[in-house]
RNA sequence: GGGCGUUUAGCUCAGCUGGUUAGAGCACUGCCCUGAUAAGGCAGAGGUCUCUGGUUCGAGUCCAGAAACGCCCA
């Protein structure tokens, strides 16, 4: 017997509950194993999760994703790995834990020690892995938790060793001198597309320097130069101008002369006067005295105007300051020209001797303005005379994507893996990969990005992460890559010891030295670690054991689906994935990529922390629950931003779970009064009514629905089938079968409802097991487990439902279509003619569209069906066709344009207006005559609409017309519905089951109290009334509610009692 | 400056291969129903489908351009 159902759905804790079964169960377990045997494979692999944060909600969302397509597949047969990813090296932990121990910079991790420092990461990823795990399996995610992949294991070291090493056999790594983003707190540069991810709008200084020029023939001439960098001006060695731009020597009142660029003239010299124009490439050449000349750094520099096709006047002075060693551009403009190169800075940012009273100090933005080098420099350059101008600058700007701090431009030595030869390949990669949800430019965004790419600098002068295999030969500046653990243990002559038993990361190798390949001396590895996008990027090898065992690997590789969040994976794991791949195999790493969007909150606002309006994921399992969450997230669209918040997840439950569960608490209530269980199916397949065939079929065309969205990852396309069939299960079958459910005994035709009912239930909850585990495993404990032990004991133990041969039936389908619209319609006269459903209506009359007429004669009993339906929901005796001829309706022409287009052309306009105005003419051949155009039966449908001044309903083909007189009989049949209703309303108030017998007496006013006599029978058994007196005095025994009610205009006396 | 998107009702969003009157939910108004009941139904109001041009008999839908917004690159 089916267990009773909560009316009350209260999702968390019903969620709590299911953890508890499959726990005692080992429910997941026997999940994870189920299609151990199977020969067909599903291959994801998952992208890691950082381990450094519990989780947020925007978690849940790609979490729900991955979840709900293996569980999918699973649910398909198909064996999978199951594989869940943390990452767990990078800079990302290495702050956290730098602030844990209150730490300001990296001398005091030094000073701290390496190895205990190097500790403390580990155990930190430990925490939250741990944390994480415990989250995502309070989501219902259901993963080999036993066995997931950290990227800090030696498997993903070592994968990551022998990918840079084939990158050197190729010739593709070498150690590169330039300029890169640095964090000067981090003392790390910080790679291109890690400076991306840290753009932010802020104000600088922004100076205009006058720089005399010094060639013969310039006398009282000064090159204005522009910067929203002052710091670098000590290293400027050069001023760039465009040889085909203008140039104008301006004359001010004071009588200096600058050279601007004509556009920008307007902008930074209103007042001059123009002495004369040149090209910028009069200018190239020309030597200037530079802004801190006498810095003995300076010393030997010669400054020049160099030409450069980049330069703009739309900002500045059309007159570009260049410092090769603070600016990217700068320096490759240095190599171009052969510019001497100033590097000012260390790695902390402070300036080094050479640059007088700046030496010491701190080159970037500080958080009290009066040391802010700009400052500084500012009135150091207007106390020579030399600032021309100083405003303040917003723009955009670079800053540490981990801690915050403002980027300096720094010189300095690192490692690349140089792209352009891979540009190619990893193009095709992309291109092979089926990229989804599709028409959102996924796969452009990546060539464009590929296209774009500069070389991948990989290393970092940080302590926890990948030991970049690199050593470097100090004798003869060669340098190896090593490929292997193995390899480096052939190659040591020395520290093997002290390294035997780590893993890969610092401080432990780092003492392990070996001979130079070409020279003999001993070698030292660099001493820096890899960028941790290697680490996440090489995941579809290492996971698959590409070094320990090619057969698994080439068993799951390449996977079928890898999923995360677009938003900034172009750049970053995409790349990555795509990049490590392509080197080590040749193609790409899955067979389609699903991608999403980014989770905001209720008012499209990114969350942050420190804005206060993240949601923890735990706060939101406990309030809505993982499952409103997960409906939540697979009915979004994945290419656009979703807005979370608990006022959207409780639309969902209102909308969605509260219909469902009712639907089964339903079901479950009346089953039970029956004693029904699934094995009395005597006779139901003959006793199936329109109604039951109507919602199989329905049924089956959602299973074909939901699978087939399914198998092209679209989620929320299944969500929304699935949606609208409840809507259509609980708004109509249910509504329609009440009474079914309702009657005495149980014979063939509640059976069949039963069976009907529980049929759809149970597929229902397979089709919801991917993405509800655990409301639907709830619900198919109750319907399932508990009354068939036979079957498994979770939903997730079973197939995906399959369509059955010709279940669906299209005839069917629109019979009871056509039945709800004239419902609708029905409503629509009722509501228009002012007449209260309750009150019962002589006829409505229905002027069918011809095909319908067709379809519903060719079936009886099913129209017989149809009719019942109507006339019951309408409270109508008797439903009526009408014909065209009906003074009701007019005949109007229904040109069919798909047909008429192609054939008629542009004679399609004076034919629309032809049947608009009314002016066409039927042919007794058949044809129609419309705006001079004879249509042929095929182009067209003779329809029919109300006549004006008839109080009717109508809706494209279908008209409804209400027949609103009422007699007497008529109104004393709505005045026993009145009272059918009062009594149910007082039942309900005295507390009484459904099931419940009771009296009734009925008092007052003979006049109206007597016409309800004939409908005694009628009111007994609507009420459950064993008893039922009608012109009873007002005495009850046992009363347990009265009441005292308007009718036809008197009093009248109710009162029930228990029977 | 370049790439990729987005723009549909007050709000959040659907809209398949071009087709007659563009939809849903929420919110609002009025009414109805009621043993799924802190639900449900009907109706009303609310739209120059961002703009301009093109293709077409016909464009929310296809093409081009523009604007605003978003992400990315430089």
């Amino acid at each position: 017997m089916f267990r009773p159902v909560e009316s009350r759905l209260d999702v968390p804790t019903l969620e709590r509950e299911m953890i508890e079964r499959w726990r005692e169960r080992d429910t997941m377990a026997r999940y994870l194993a189920r299609n151990e045997a199977s020969d067909r494979r599903f291959s994801f692999i998952d992208g890691p999760i950082t381990a450094n944060n519990p989780m947020g909600v925007h978690h849940a969302w790609g979490r729900t994703y991955k979840d709900l397509f293996q569980r999918y597949h699973t649910m398909l047969g198909e064996r999978q790995r199951y594989q869940n990813g943390f990452d767990c090296q990078g800079l990302w932990i290495e702050v956290e834990v730098e602030r844990e121990l209150g730490f300001n910079n990296k001398r005091q991790i030094e000073e701290f020690g390496i190895d205990r420092f190097v500790e403390l990461c580990f155990a930190r990823v430990d925490r939250f892995s741990a944390i994480q795990t415990e989250q995502s399996r309070r989501l219902g995610y259901w993963m080999d938790w036993d066995h997931s992949y950290y990227t800090n294991s030696d498997e993903n070291n070592y994968t990551i060793w022998a990918f840079l090493a084939e990158c050197h056999r190729r010739g593709l790594l070498y150690k590169g001198h330039d300029v890169m983003p640095w964090c000067p707190r981090c003392a790390t540069g910080i790679s291109n597309m890690e400076a991306a991810e840290g753009y932010a709008e802020v104000s600088h200084a922004s100076l205009t320097v006058r720089l005399p020029i010094t060639s013969p023939g310039h006398d009282g001439e000064d090159l204005l130069v522009w910067t929203t960098t002052p710091w670098t001006l000590s290293s400027n060695v050069a001023a760039a101008v465009h040889p085909e731009l203008t140039y104008q020597l301006v004359e001010g009142r004071d009588g200096r002369r600058w050279w601007v660029s004509a556009g920008s003239r307007e902008r930074v010299a209103r007042d001059a006067t123009i002495v004369r124009e040149a090209p910028g490439s009069e200018l190239v050449g020309l030597a200037y005295t530079g802004p801190f000349d006498d810095l003995s750094a300076a010393a030997g520099v010669e400054h020049r105007v160099i030409p450069w096709d980049e330069v703009s006047d739309a900002e500045g002075t059309g007159i570009v300051h260049i410092a090769p060693g603070c600016g990217q551009v700068d320096f490759a403009l240095a190599k171009a020209h052969g510019l001497a190169v100033i590097d000012p800075i260390d790695e902390f940012g402070i300036f080094g001797p050479g640059f007088g009273w700046q030496a010491g100090r701190y080159a970037g933005a500080t958080p009290d303005p009066a040391d802010d080098m700009a400052r500084a420099v500012a009135a150091d350059l207007d106390a020579r005379g030399l600032l021309v101008a100083r405003e303040s600058y917003r723009h955009s700007y670079p800053h540490c994507w981990r801690c915050g701090t403002q980027l300096i431009f720094r010189l300095v030595d690192e490692w690349f893996i140089a792209m352009e030869p891979l540009r190619g390949p990893i193009s095709d990669s992309t291109r092979s990969m089926n990229w989804l949800p599709s028409g959102i430019g996924l796969e452009e965004r990546e060539l464009d990005w590929l296209r774009n790419m500069d070389d991948w600098m990989i290393s970092k002068k940080r302590y926890y992460g990948l030991a970049l295999p690199i050593w470097e030969c100090e004798a003869c500046g060669a340098f190896e890559v090593i490929g292997s653990r193995d390899e480096l243990r052939g190659r040591a002559v020395a520290g093997w010891q002290g390294f035997e038993g780590h893993s890969p990361p610092r401080p432990w190798i780092d003492g392990v030295e070996i001979a130079c390949g070409s020279c003999g001396a001993t070698t030292r590895r660099i001493r820096d670690v890899g960028n941790p996008w290697l680490d996440a990027g090489i995941v579809a090898l290492s996971t698959l054991r590409w070094n320990s065992d090619p057969d698994y690997w080439r068993e799951w590789y390449p996977a079928d689906w890898v999923s995360e969040s677009f938003p900034g994976q172009f750049r970053n794991w995409f790349y990555a994935l795509l990049t490590e791949s392509t080197v080590m195999t040749g193609m790409a790493p899955s067979r389609s990529l699903f991608a999403y969007a980014l989770l905001l909150d209720e008012h499209g606002e990114e969350m942050h922390k420190s804005k206060g309006n993240s949601i923890p994921f735990d706060e939101a399992a406990e309030r809505i629950g993982a499952d409103v969450m997960r409906w939540m997230y697979a009915s979004a669209n994945p290419a656009v931003n979703l807005r979370f918040g608990y006022g959207p997840g409780h639309e969902v439950v209102r909308q969605f779970f509260l219909p469902l569960w009712n639907t089964y608490g339903f079901f479950v209530t009346y089953a039970r009064l029956d004693g029904w269980t699934p094995d009395q199916v005597d006779g139901v397949d003959g006793a199936r009514t329109l109604l039951d065939r109507w919602i199989l079929s329905r049924l089956d065309g959602l299973v074909g629905g939901v699978r087939e969205s399914l198998d092209r990852f679209d989620a929320m396309a299944a969500t929304r089938a699935i949606e609208g069939f409840v809507d259509e299960l609980s708004n109509w079958y249910v509504r329609r079968n009440r009474r079914r459910f309702w009657k005495g005994e149980l014979d063939a035709d509640k059976r069949a409802a039963h069976a009907t009912l529980y049929e759809v239930l149970t597929t229902l909850c397979r089709l919801l097991a991917p993405i509800v585990p655990h409301l639907a495993d709830a619900m198919w404990d109750n319907l399932v487990v508990a009354v068939d032990g036979s079957q498994p004991d979770s939903v997730h133990l079973v197939a995906m439902p399959e369509r059955v041969p010709d279940r669906t039936d299209a005839s069917v389908e629109a019979s009871v279509e056509l039945t709800r619209r004239i419902v609708a319609l029905g409503r629509a006269a009722r509501s228009a003619a002012a007449v209260r459903t309750r009150q019962p209506l002589r006829a409505v009359r229905v002027k069918l569209p011809a095909a319908a007429r067709g379809a519903i004669s060719q079936d009886a009993g099913a129209a017989e069906e149809l009719r019942g339906q109507v006339c019951d929901e309408l409270n109508v005796h008797a439903l009526e066709a009408i014909g065209d001829e009906s003074e009701m309706v007019e005949r109007v022409l229904y040109p069919l344009l798909p047909v008429i287009g192609p054939r008629h052309g542009s004679a399609v306009g004076s034919i629309m207006a032809a049947v608009r105005s009314g002016a066409w003419t039927a042919r007794p051949d058949g044809t129609v005559e419309a705006g001079g155009v004879t249509l042929q039966p095929d182009e067209f449908e003779l329809t029919a609409r109300a006549r004006a001044g008839h109080e009717v309903a109508e809706d494209g083909d279908l008209l409804v017309a209400l027949d609103t007189s009422i007699d007497a009989e008529l109104e004393a049949e709505g005045l026993a519905r009145e009272v059918a209703h009062r009594l149910q309303a007082m039942r309900r108030t005295a507390g009484l089951e459904i099931s419940d017998r009771i009296r009734v007496s009925i008092g007052g006013d003979a006049a109206v109290v007597d016409r309800l006599r004939p409908h005694g029978d009628w009111l007994a058994s609507e009420v459950l009334a064993t008893g039922l007196d009608i012109g009873a005095g007002p005495s009850l025994d046992g009363a347990l509610e009265r009441e005292a009610v308007e009718l036809a205009g008197t009093s009248v006396e109710l009162a029930i009692a228990r029977a």
